[in-house]
DNA sequence: GAAAGTAGGCACTTAAAAGTAACTACCATA
DNA sequence: TATGGTAGTTACTTTTAAGTGCCTACTTTC
């Protein structure tokens, strides 16, 4: 388990799914550029493996959050984009950013204790 | 890095202190039930072992989120409850079980690819 | 005829996080 | 005199997740 609360509470699955790296931060580039393919989305989160990556999309994709069309042209192209769940999220994302920014500004992040291990 | 995005952006921040297993729940617990003390936290929290839960504690602390009181009676007591920003992100986190719930009912959770491994 | 480009899959290794258990201090009570 | 209760700390082990590199298929371009 990787969002640990009681299991089976709804929060619990939604904290699962979007907690591991990256994730969130690939909901804020499709949110952002809109629809991307597989290596352009690679490119656009630097230092993330394709083994992740893929992970990270199956995962939201089962959820729902995100769509996957494949053409099966060759060399093959496949585009993911955020469903209308994913729009949802977009606006908990927003708020939780501009927190983020304040509390930065405030030095909530500077104590040595929160530091990168 | 345990939130990753790219590193020095304020919401990988705020992530890497919310994202681990219970952070949220604990957050959850402070809200609803007010300031607790360290063994009924840890009651409230069942599964969590002393070491993470002073470890998340100590982390929210360091970044104001929450607040620490400690008597120095014998044996002694130690009180947690949220500051006024650990209020703030009480609203995110409203919305985004809101979300959660629904997204539960509509059966977005009942992937078998996002079992609990 | 060789090489490159796309979207992955698979196996192996490594590193970080969490679990577990034992130990501290000091007093009050039985 | 032994026991229990509080809020941890420390060391050791295990688990889990992520990193890395190699492999595929098929066509188009050089």
């Amino acid at each position: 388990m990787t969002g640990k609360s009681p299991p089976s509470c709804p929060m619990d699955a939604i904290l699962r799914l979007l907690m591991g790296p990256w994730t969130t931060y690939i909901l804020w580039i499709l949110n952002d550029r809109g629809p991307q393919r597989f290596g352009v989305l690679k490119r656009a989160v630097p230092g993330i493996s394709t083994r992740v990556l893929t992970e990270r999309l199956r995962m939201l994709q089962a959820a729902g959050v995100i769509w996957r069309e494949q053409s099966s042209t060759i060399p093959p192209a496949v585009t993911y984009g955020l469903t209308e769940r994913g729009k949802e999220l977009r606006e908990v994302l927003d708020a939780l950013d501009e927190i983020a920014q304040r509390w930065q500004r405030e030095g909530a992040f500077s104590d040595p204790r929160l530091a990168t291990a």
